[in-house]
DNA sequence: TAGTGGTCTAGACCACTGC
DNA sequence: CAGTGGTCTAGACCACTAA
């Protein structure tokens, strides 16, 4: 009945001893990792074992692999990402502001800028039939060049009035100020966030193995009942750490 | 310099006839997957493949692998965790209270109460000195019967007095009473999500294997300036969503 | 005991990279 | 081209479960 591998495996206390090793720092960020017949004579195995072993690597994010090329050691900057409530002094978090306090460049790029049918999810998100107009802004987010942040936002075309209302394109506060002038005021945020492996291409952007996990958070922006805007945020789940705080009113927690 | 895995690996396409097959129900929840030969058979592929198949499915968490007996379709029911700001009303959100609402038999288990020395990223969080002592509250979570949770909550013993304010068993609003007796008034919560892999411990007792992902989500809970209480909750990635909400006050998102 | 899954080998072949 | 990683086989052996 116990479910726990025993760590006896020894493509297992191969990985074991590679994760040391890098975290010693003897392999450094960026460096390769001996090849896998190197690492198999070294230890006393097949590459098929080998292999094995750094699959495990791949999967926990720590090692990045080309193939015809090699396995490289993965950097891994851990990004933090907040959310005030009430915000201490006006829009205090956005990405790039975030990044820039963490030392990182940020850079943002709009992907496609389109009108579209409303997909089955955001439709109901949105409270749309599916398949209603939505405007759908697709950007991809680098922070000093790394890939590390994909969002795709989807306003009704009824609430939006068209897709210009994201262009030139606009930080949040511009855009929740030009809903707001069309008579949209932002009241209400709701995120929820879920934990799935990385769609393909998905991975193809970020960089990441199949078999490597996303954290997905999937935002409603509220104007009253009416939800004008829901954006789906997708991060490498090893590469960030998600914050939320807010204060006490009467409140009791699990 | 693509990342994206080629689906042409015959184990990997064996592995997505059988996630469609589940979606499709032709494998039923708790139901055994055919054996290895026999699905070796049926492929007309080595066991070795087959084994490699399933281990996939296994850290989707879409299949459950016991030593001996067999693969079974895990049943997956998705659990829903909220934080609303401000509470609607009272404390509406325990976990009790979430597991009922969704139609599920809520259980916990008061593993071990003690006073220790804080772990090193606890006394950080408390601004302690590393060692100095906390009241250690350990619970196990369970909805009907299915291991589901996991919390380790740690009160200073200067804050707590000693470990009796966790004794009988409260809630959290139990505590939070006991703590504004004590003249601690909680008033601000900061919660840190972080998705990692199970240790071989939780694995255990949420019946994961180790190849899969939990969340972390580690709560300090202020009164004032001081922290009074740390709470690190840890979910089955794949079993969990997780849920903020709040109102605007003059927001900027990204 | 027979049936299940987990690991490992020795060797093969393929795909990709970079010279 | 040589060197890298990825897949697959045929067969072996081990560990665990259930009868």
């Amino acid at each position: 009945m116990s479910v726990v591998e025993t760590p006896r495996a020894r493509y297992r206390q191969v990985a074991e001893e590679l994760r040391n090793a890098i975290k010693r720092g003897e392999y450094q960020p960026g460096e390769m990792l001996p090849s896998q017949p190197e690492l198999a004579r070294k230890y006393g195995l097949n590459q098929t074992s080998i292999n094995r072993a750094i699959a495990l690597l791949r999967a926990e994010g720590l090692v990045r692999v080309e193939h015809g090329r090699g396995a490289f050691v993965q950097l891994v900057p851990t990004v933090k990402r907040t959310r005030r409530v009430p915000r201490p002094g006006g829009n205090g978090s956005s990405f790039a502001d975030e990044m820039r306090k963490a030392g990182l460049d940020p850079r943002t790029e709009l992907v496609s800028l389109r009108t579209d049918p409303a997909p089955v999810g955001v439709a109901e998100r949105l409270g749309l039939d599916e398949g209603g107009p939505v405007v759908v802004r697709e950007r991809h987010m680098f922070a000093s060049e790394r890939p590390v942040q994909l969002a795709i936002s989807y306003i009704p075309l009824t609430v939006a009035g068209s897709e210009d209302i994201a262009v030139p394109d606009v930080g949040p506060t511009g855009l929740y100020k030009r809903l707001a002038e069309r008579g949209y005021v932002v009241t209400r945020f709701v995120e929820e966030i879920e934990s799935r492996r990385a769609h393909p291409n998905e991975a193809g952007f970020l960089g990441l193995t199949d078999a490597q996990q996303v954290l997905e958070v999937a935002r409603v922006v509220f104007a009253g009942e009416q939800p004008v805007e829901t954006v789906v945020n997708v991060f490498p789940a090893q590469q960030w750490r998600l914050s939320y705080e807010w204060n006490a009113e009467g409140a009791g927690l699990t």
